[in-house]
DNA sequence: ACGTGTGAATTTCTTCACAGCC
DNA sequence: GGCTGTGAAGAAATTCACACGT
């Protein structure tokens, strides 16, 4: 019963990461767990877990529930997490540096090999006595010699666009913006968002003015 | 024909700050747009801005389309962004005081009015010349005097749930939370995450391994 | 002629409920 | 008895298509 990528709808997919953190958080105590318990502990009901799973394969049985450690590596597989991924950096202003000072990204198999800026002042500069700012010029031979497929967008709003764009054109193929602005990019080109503002547009419309 | 929050789908009140995105980016060209416009900026169809928009009253014009600036005004009173919002945030580590530097909050009506941690070798200092941290023990006292509903939740994930429940005892009725943890929380918490690793890991399902 | 607002149709997503296996 | 995987049912979201106002 094989699958094909364009056949598991996206929200579907969306939800797998989760999976893996309610997932680790339970292994710290078990080393089994069911549909039921998964759903209670990410809101979701028991049956959307089971369903969710049945879309890549069989990885339950019946009167026991899912072995965690064997569901978190077929998740880490069908989400191409059994491997490491090195990244770029793009714009080292608050956002960007606090990225690269952060260390939740390589326990995690995520790895910034390079960073970079366009202002003189920033290029040269070393950051956590790992990674020196490129200037960004050298964009293109660092992706290239290293088969980048991930970037992360710290620019500012103003020169997200261009900026994004040319990294397609380096040959990025996803990309997680911090910039406050929507890419128009090629519909290959993955994108995701991460936008404070919309998080508390979105929160105070359920509280009381 | 008056409307209930509950009446309206949470899919449909998260699209509302993109909305607000795109329509403040039309804005630096044009008076007014449509809802094929609207929806090509943003990836929507047609169909779907009018729908959505019809939830909540009727906002344009046939043959004419929106005036940006009155649909602009709409939308933010729904959001109820026709305010200032002030906010405490919790956990100064990496994060946190990329947060405390970022003015992107303030230029939308957000606005950190407080900052806190349990370090001592934090407490005491002074952010950006106006914010000094403080003992999370004066939380309370802070969250009461100001009548502050929301916080951003920076804390490492081994502290984040209890955290968060200090908050909410405290009278926090909504969280920004970028702890790698779910919180459990009562229902009537508005509680929003920004986890850049679950961003990564859904491109990556995307990627070629 | 243009473009909204909206019932109706369609598609997608979620839940139900149960046969089958441990 | 417990719990999965899954067709079928049900609910929700999206798109269609058009009457109607400008």
């Amino acid at each position: 019963m094989s699958v094909y990528k364009q056949d598991i709808p996206d929200i579907i997919v969306a939800r797998l990461p989760r999976y893996l953190r309610a997932l680790s958080v339970l292994r710290e105590k078990k080393l089994t767990t069911n549909s039921r318990e998964l759903g209670e502990f990410l809101g979701y009901s028991a049956a959307q877990i089971r369903k969710d799973l049945s879309q890549f394969g069989e990885f339950g049985k019946q009167g026991t529930g899912y072995n965690i450690d064997y569901l978190t590596k077929q998740i880490n597989e069908i989400l191409n997490l059994d491997r490491e991924w090195k990244m770029v950096l793009v714009g080292c202003g608050n956002i960007g540096h606090a990225i690269l000072n952060y260390s939740g990204f390589s326990s995690n198999g995520f790895h910034v090999v390079a960073a970079f800026d366009s202002s003189q002042e920033l290029i040269g500069k070393k950051i956590n006595d790992t990674i020196t700012i490129q200037d960004i010029n050298n964009l293109e031979q660092i992706i290239q010699e290293n088969k980048i497929q991930i970037a992360m967008l710290t620019v500012p709003g103003s020169v997200a666009q261009e900026t994004a764009e040319k990294l397609v054109n380096c040959g990025i193929k996803g990309i997680l913006s911090y910039a406050p602005v929507i890419l128009s990019l090629p519909t290959e080109i993955r994108v995701e968002y991460i936008d404070p503002v919309i998080s508390l547009q979105h929160i105070t419309y359920y509280l009381s003015k």
